[in-house]
RNA sequence: GGUGGAGUGGCCGAGAGGCGAGGCAGCGGCCUGCAAAGCCGCGUACACGGGUUCAAAUCCCGUCUCCACCUCCA
């Protein structure tokens, strides 16, 4: 089976076949910031970071194009709040937004181009756009004029423009020709960052800057664009509205990620629900996260609780357990070792990532019981399965990622040295059956934090988590 | 009012006409000096009411509840 993907435009499930062989270009709608991230932001980015790292898996050349919006309302106003220009805001949580990709594990993107740097393709979109008669300028600001476009606005929601109430979108609305018409272009205000244009000065309205550097990156049509469920309207659809009146084919397959609740209420920052990064991390650590996000299927809503957030840390040490001990005995890993079909069947079926873990536990189930045999053959023909498999979700506990989270090798030898002292002493008192000494030596290592077990092959020891 | 989605065992979470995905927790067993880890076993779950069918969690009709979007949003 090949790939097939959810497309929301057609709200099926359809065979993924890209413009050109074996290159795909995606755009992902990343952040505007405003604030900082709360993990229903980063689920989105570890949702898409699996699409990518399947598509580079199946031997795909991947682009991908994150934006970022640096300029709208919050901005400004976060900014006057604090009494800073508005770039202090914007580019200290952007720093924000990539810090907490990169700790969740997400690659970075091919381009990640922000909208105040493409204002020449904004104004260039924008007299396209005049020109072909579907926007007009007024009183400074650009609308789209969405009667010019009224029977394809709205294909993407599914909406119909009867049904729809009038874009309070801009200060102005008594310039629109139509109530429903959206601001490509807002006019300058005092006290507002502004940039030229021929119909005078001001800032992007939302939407335009995707569609601007959509095309600058990946031309005018490209393969799939990505976000979260709630930019299907407006704003993937004006996107796509005014990106075709200009002319362009633009996305061929749209994905979006559902969102994640808290309390069954969608977070925002209004609500006072937003669950920030760092918080989390005081929880559990960034990969347990990352396989507390990735583990529902993507169109799934995520309704978050601690106890779920826990579970799944507990389901992702068993697999890490199995391919510590795994490692202690291989050493090689194949890293081209062929996927379970059964996996590669189930990323191909719209990105069926709980039915791949599936197969993981299982692939882990078996090597656990090779391990038990001291069957290494098969412990190393596991091991690469469950290896290959993790990296495809962004898991795998010895990539350099998440390998030694911090602790320097030469202070990780030390440690086992003293750790081997101790454990020497067990074993001779273990020999002797003087098992009180035995058990105390365990129990003053558990209160230094080292976990002991014992195994067929001697004890082993791990850093208490 | 319009659009899209959801309700599955103690919990999380897939599936979408017929052999009970998987995980977490729990119980029993094996292994172990004891543990830990691991392995084996244990559950007649599909919001409610009807219907279709040899067979329904899955299809149809109706009902209830919840969420998202309808111009701040991932």
């Amino acid at each position: 089976m090949s790939l097939h993907l959810y497309d929301t435009s057609t709200r099926t499930v359809r065979e993924f076949v890209p413009i050109e062989p074996g290159r795909v270009s995606i755009y992902l709608c990343g952040a505007t910031v405003q604030a900082p991230p709360h993990i229903g932001h980063i689920r989105s980015g570890v949702n898409f970071d699996v699409l990518r790292r399947w598509l580079t898996r199946c031997e795909y050349d991947v682009t991908l194009c994150r934006n970022v919006t640096d300029i709208d309302d919050k901005i400004i106003r976060v900014a006057g709040q604090e009494g800073v220009p508005w770039f202090v805001v914007a580019e200290r949580n952007q720093r924000a937004f990539t810090w907490a990709y990169q700790v969740l594990g997400c690659l970075p993107p091919t381009v990640e181009p922000r909208a105040t740097g493409h204002v020449p393709e904004m104004i260039e979109l924008m007299q396209r756009l005049i020109e072909r008669g579907h926007a007009y300028a007024a009183d400074g600001d650009v609308y789209f004029d969405v009667m010019s476009y009224a029977d394809r606005y709205g294909s993407l929601s599914n909406q119909r423009l009867d049904n729809m109430r009038p874009a309070a979108d801009t200060d102005n609305e008594g310039c629109k020709r139509d109530s429903r018409d959206f601001a490509l272009w807002k006019g300058a205000k005092p006290g507002e960052p502004t940039w030229p244009t021929p119909w005078g000065p001001g800032r992007p309205g939302w939407h335009l800057e995707c569609s601007a550097m959509a095309t600058k990156y990946l031309g005018p049509t490209f393969d799939i664009h990505g976000g979260g469920v709630d930019l299907i309207f407006p704003h993937h659809e004006n996107e796509l509205t005014q990106s075709q009146a200009a002319g362009d084919g633009f996305a061929r397959y749209w994905m979006h990620n559902s969102l994640l609740t808290v309390g069954g209420e969608k977070m925002a920052k209004s609500q006072g629900n937003s669950l920030l990064i760092p918080a989390m991390l005081q929880k559990v650590r960034p990969v347990e996260l990352r396989y507390y996000l990735v583990a529902p299927h993507y169109r799934s809503v995520i309704d978050y609780s601690d106890e779920a957030l826990q579970e799944a840390a507990s389901a992702y040490r068993r697999i890490e357990g199995f391919v510590t001990r795994a490692a202690e005995v291989i050493h090689d890993v194949d890293a081209d070792a062929p996927l379970p079909v059964e996996f590669a069947a189930a990323l191909d079926d719209d990105l069926g990532v709980p039915q791949a873990l599936a197969i993981i536990h299982e692939v882990v189930r078996e090597g656990n019981v090779a391990l038990a045999q001291g069957n290494k053959e098969q412990v190393a023909r596991l091991l690469a399965e469950t290896q290959n498999m993790l990296d495809v979700l962004g898991l795998d506990p010895r990539s350099e990622q998440w390998r030694s989270s911090g602790d320097d090798s030469g202070l990780r030898q030390t440690v086992d040295d003293l750790v081997t002292v101790a454990l020497e002493q067990r074993e001779a008192a273990r020999a002797r059956k003087d098992y009180a000494a035995a058990d105390g030596i365990r129990d003053r290592l558990a209160a230094a934090g080292i976990i002991v077990e014992d195994t067929p092959a001697g004890p082993r020891w791990e850093i208490a988590r």
